[in-house]
RNA sequence: GCGGACGUGGCGGAACAGGUAGACGCAACGGACUUAAAAUCCGUUGGGGGUAACCCCGUGCGGGUUCGAGUCCCGCCGUCCGCACCA
């Protein structure tokens, strides 16, 4: 009988279809076995599905599945981040409603995400931009401010010019617009914020109990948030230096131990002092404009020389009142940290040194490292912030830096000032609160009216959603909801006069920082979630992305929880208890003479190696292979996932995704790769078919006794189960895919080379292995897998059926071959009983020929033998 | 500058917890089948020496610890990533 090549586009529709008609992936909440939540990133509707999502999805599939097998009650949906810029983009281009390119673009990415057989519970599926999700975000950002989570407040933004919008800190990156590249800009606005300052502290300690994370990320986010511990001290000012109404200075420093090498005060451009000083001061007015004005671009600030310049104010030394200090303004200290002001220490801060060499302050070292002469330690062009002893500090010296700030903090908090302390022990935070307004259309709205005589007033509940209006213009620059005619204007829910909306909408990182706790109770409308599922399903058990997402969103989904837990509307703080960063899908990339960048499927490849050259297959013009980078547009190097699975499969685009690569890294995209990918999905057809065939009626029950052969099979079988349930727990696929290839090798050599006629319990022994191959590939390739199940006569889906079991006694061997070897190489192997005693292993190994050899007739110094591993004999 | 990760054949990579380095795949080469090709199957493939049994070298470089080091320690070199005037 000759089997047919295995069909891949017709059979993998045939099975998706099974599963959806028999809603084998729809999850209820009532069932009651053990939770098992494993959620993708949500994709952004941009159009079509790409690579990464290939690889970030079938990532998850796997684990989905397996988990599923494993008995438990597996929730696995898929929505959409709905909200965003290119919809506005589209709407200017093509004239397009952006709801209606959202929709198209979602209709469109769902067929790709189902041709792909995803384990997916698609009656969950939900869209941020939809009203239905949106207005229970409303609904908790009035719980969230009327719990004090959110304030509204006039603050510096980033502000992108090409985006026309404002940025997050965290969308900054390298000075420039996340999603634009646009330098960014300095712009005081008034906005709304979430408060996630009020968590810092317990951001960032419950990183450690994240264990299933990445250290990488967990330490990304540490840096973000930023903990310094510090003194707050407060400097008198000298009264016949100041300007009226000013007497102290407050600053904020991490070496208190320092204070007695300290040469000047420095204030931020944007200092009350600073300002107040410039009121009397037109030099200082000037300097101050300068700095603001080379303040524009963050780009620009980073590059800028330290410049000050002097106010002429002077403060006073706590510990001496005759120890006066000039106050500079300077362009590098930054408002935002701290109290926007310092003292300057340079001899133990760069930044200090720098500012003081250039204006002549001179420096005095306070801190000599260990081994050096107090006398001779000079510091000209290099600060010093390393240990040592205290020197030059007064009641100071001798002490370590650690004690010397205590003492400081000790002796300036006992003193007090004006009924205050001069100073107080203070925690600084480098992050900051998440401004959330955006001028876009495109968003969700922020539910609050502002009232000529009520003030700001928030959105009455019963008027939720406060949805967007569907008539609006994109043909211009700026918000089309503060342009539109009638819809920003209505009348005040308290004192019914005339009010106006917020036009500004919401970060869309807010719509992605919740979903996966409102897809645990998608339907409920009174409420964003219900408790009890909410509850019950969180935290998110696997979590899966990019690493891109490290700070920003992760950040913020961790915010929300613990608001949601302040508010009530969810019972965890943490909401992804694992997570795992997947790398990219990279590939060559091609240019032709012209410079153009050309696509994979425009190039024909030809020889191998250094011989490797390509031309265009259009014209036959030759084409320069470029370096591998990560797929996108703009280099033209994407290869489109629909392609692939037209031509292959779904199965062959989702093992090669797994094959090779180890998750977390990038994967290169190549021809090869995929026809080695689809070589193997042949072979496995005739793999199975071909042990159904040898197998055909063996014995269904199991034979009491198994010959040599038989057991061999049968050991094997589940060896390979053991280390693919393993390796899938630890998500290390690519070791799953070589175990899966060895496995299929070895029962493909029994198939062909047993002798006919075949005994019963080596039929049954086939049988047994090629069903537990075909589930150990069925997380991976899991059509290819209900198509084996079926040829292997059954008539249930494999998708309902567990994980098969693990006979562990057929791991254990009954002798044991330990390498040996001769001082650590090795020469020879050796077989003794599991159980052998030391000193027979030792006889064995000491009458092996190779042994004796290299040992050259001398007796051994010493035989080391470790316990089922190794025996080294020391000549 | 600060912080982190990594460095293994022609390539992607494997090697539990200090115990046989190079699993598995790709590419390449040789062979079988075929009129031929495709497909498939089998074999070889870190470097060097030897007819052979076998021997020597080998995990970025230099040291160290150990019976034994890809793995641990010290010092370099290189690559990638994140943060970047945060006082």
């Amino acid at each position: 009988m000759t089997i047919d090549r295995y069909n891949a586009r017709a059979a993998e529709i045939r099975w998706q279809q099974a599963w959806d008609t028999q809603r084998v992936f729809v999850t209820r909440n009532e069932d009651p076995r053990p939770k098992y939540y494993v959620l993708e990133m949500f994709p952004y509707p941009s159009g079509r599905i790409h690579m990464g999502h290939v690889r970030n999805y079938t990532m998850g599939d796997v684990v989905a599945r397996y988990k599923r097998a494993r008995g438990f009650n597996v929730l696995h949906p898929m929505g959409w981040d709905a909200f965003g810029l290119p919809a506005e983009n589209a709407a200017v281009a093509n004239k397009v409603h952006p709801r209606t390119w959202t929709y198209e673009n979602i209709a469109t990415m769902k067929a790709q995400l189902k041709s792909m057989g995803l384990s997916l519970d698609w009656s969950r599926e939900i869209a941020t931009c939809d009203p239905k999700y949106y207005k229970h975000q409303q609904k908790m950002f009035l719980d969230f401010l009327a719990a004090g989570l959110v304030e509204r407040k006039q603050s510096k933004v980033n502000w992108d010019p090409v985006d026309q919008t404002v940025l997050a800190n965290e969308q900054v990156i390298e000075g420039r617009g996340w999603r634009s590249g646009a330098p960014v800009e300095q712009r005081e606005l008034t906005q709304w914020f979430f408060k996630i300052t009020k968590f810092s502290e317990d951001l960032l300690t419950a990183l450690d109990r994240l264990d299933r994370w990445p250290e990488k990320v967990r330490v990304m986010q540490r840096n973000w948030i930023g903990r310094s511990e510090g003194l707050h001290i407060r400097f008198a000012l000298d009264p016949a230096t100041t300007p009226d109404g000013e007497t102290e200075l407050e600053i904020f420093t991490t070496r208190p131990d320092t204070i007695f090498g300290v040469k000047f005060m420095a204030l931020s451009p944007d200092h009350p002092l600073a300002l107040s000083a410039a009121a009397r001061n037109p030099a200082l007015a000037t300097f101050i404009a300068e700095c603001k004005r080379t303040g524009t671009a963050q780009e620009l600030i980073e590059k800028a020389e330290k410049l000050g310049f002097d106010t002429g104010i002077r403060a006073v030394h706590p510990f001496d009142p005759a120890w006066k200090l000039p106050v500079f303004v300077a362009n590098f200290i930054l408002m935002e940290y701290g109290t926007g002001a310092i003292y300057g220490t340079p001899a133990h801060d760069q930044r200090d040194l720098d500012f003081s060499n250039k204006y002549g302050l001179g420096n005095t070292p306070v801190v000599c490292p260990e081994g050096q002469d107090p006398q001779t330690f000079v510091i000209t062009d290099i600060a010093y912030d390393g240990a040592g002893r205290m020197i030059n500090s007064r009641f100071l010296d001798g002490l370590s830096i650690a004690d010397a700030k205590e003492e400081v903090a000790k002796r300036l908090e006992r003193e007090v000032r004006g009924n205050h302390p001069v100073a107080q022990r203070q925690v600084n935070y480098r992050l900051r609160d998440w401004g959330i307004s955006r001028q876009r259309y495109w968003g969700c709205p922020i539910p609050v009216l502002y009232c000529a005589s009520c003030g700001v007033v928030p959105a009455p509940e019963a008027d939720l959603p406060v949805t967007l209006p569907d008539d609006v213009e994109f043909d211009r620059p700026g918000n089309p909801l503060d342009r539109h005619p009638t819809w920003k204007h209505v009348d005040c829910p308290r004192c019914g006069g005339k009010a106006t909306r917020e036009t500004d909408t919401m970060d869309t990182f807010v719509d992605s920082s919740w979903y996966f706790a409102r897809f645990t109770d998608p339907w409920i409308e009174s409420q964003p979630t219900d408790r009890m599922a909410v509850d019950a399903w969180l935290p998110v058990d696997q979590y899966i992305g990019g690493i891109e997402h490290a700070i920003l969103h992760l950040l913020y989904s961790r915010f929300f929880a613990r608001a949601m837990h302040a508010t009530g509307h969810a019972g965890v703080d943490e909401p992804f208890s694992g997570l795992f960063t997947q790398g990219m899908v990279v590939h060559e990339t091609y240019r032709t003479s012209s410079g153009a960048f050309a696509a994979p499927a425009e190039v024909k490849i030809e020889g191998a190696g250094d011989a490797r050259r390509a031309t265009l297959v259009e014209t036959g013009e030759p084409v320069e292979i470029g370096p591998i980078e990560k797929m996108s547009k703009s280099k033209r190097n994407t290869v489109d996932p629909d392609d692939i699975i037209g031509a292959f499969g779904a199965d062959t685009a989702r093992w090669f995704m797994l094959s090779d690569s180890p998750p977390e890294r990038d994967v290169i995209w190549t021809e090869e790769g995929v026809q080695g990918a689809w070589r193997f999905v042949q072979r496995l057809w005739r793999i199975v078919n071909d042990a159904a065939q040898f197998s055909e009626n063996a014995p269904t029950a199991r034979p009491h006794a198994f010959s040599e052969a038989a057991l061999e099979v049968r050991k094997t079988a589940h060896r390979a189960l053991a280390k693919v349930s393993e390796d899938i727990e630890r998500l290390r696929f690519n070791v799953c895919v070589a175990h899966i290839y060895e496995f299929a090798r070895s029962l493909q050599a029994v198939v062909t080379d047993s002798p006919k006629p075949v005994a019963p319990d080596l039929k049954f022994a086939v049988r047994e292995a090629a069903e537990i191959l075909v589930q150990l590939f069925h997380p991976m390739m899991p059509h290819l897998a209900e198509e084996c199940w079926a040829a292997l006569g059954h008539k249930t889906l494999l998708a309902n059926q567990g994980w098969p079991a693990l006979e562990s006694d057929l791991l254990v061997e009954d002798t044991i071959t330990l390498p040996v070897q001769v001082n650590g190489r090795k020469r020879a192997d050796v077989t003794v009983a599991r159980d052998a005693r030391n000193v027979d292993i030792e006889a064995s190994v000491l009458a092996l020929e190779a042994i004796k050899r290299a040992l050259d007739g001398k007796p051994p110094r010493k035989v080391i033998i470790v316990p089922q591993r190794i025996v080294n004999v020391v000549a």
